[in-house]
DNA sequence: TCCGTATTTCGATGAAAATCAAAATAAGAA
DNA sequence: TTCTTATTTTGATTTTCATCGAAATACGGA
């Protein structure tokens, strides 16, 4: 149960992130990117996506994960508030 | 070594920066705060210190903390480049 | 120099998080 | 329904992190 902080403070998750910048990736295609088991990556994915910076859709055996900028937007208000 | 996320991460490291967003407090000061030991909230503070999050002065035996504001705006930056 | 206060560093411990291999689930195709 | 592919979940292991008590350091005053 991550909050956003929680979510951010991992660098493989943060690369991820990156990943999904350019475009919508699917779990496969992300797990790729990376030197980790699936079963990590998948971890690592539904860490972001409790913390709702992703969001999911499936087609069909295949699920794509694609950024959720409302939530970064979020924070950066939230940063913003904290320095009034 | 942690970096501003991984140092943004923790709870009682979010909350010593909301103290110090009123005013700078000493070590002991901010010690008093919270339900830790002296080397557990010194432990943070280095953590902090470490991401830049804020700055010390020190004057006598004491230490001062204080917010860093430059890194917030940084980070800010950081998150808004990311979404373009 | 010796003492007291403020703070940090060290070493150990328990809890949380990252990771993996293997089993389980989901969905479409044969 | 059975097979195959894509992904997640489970259970165990390893690593990282928060925490503590005790020892060490820094500084000013007597």
């Amino acid at each position: 149960m991550k909050d956003v902080w929680g979510a951010l403070s991992d660098g493989t998750r943060r690369e991820i992130l990156t990943l999904l910048k350019s475009r919508p990736h699917t779990a496969g295609e992300l797990c790729d990117q990376f030197e980790l088991t699936g079963a990590t990556v998948s971890h690592h994915l539904s860490v972001l996506k409790e913390a709702e910076l992703v969001k999911t859709t499936r087609r069909a055996q295949t699920i794509i994960y694609s950024l959720n900028t409302a939530a970064f937007q979020n924070m950066m208000k939230t940063v913003s508030d904290f320095l009034k």
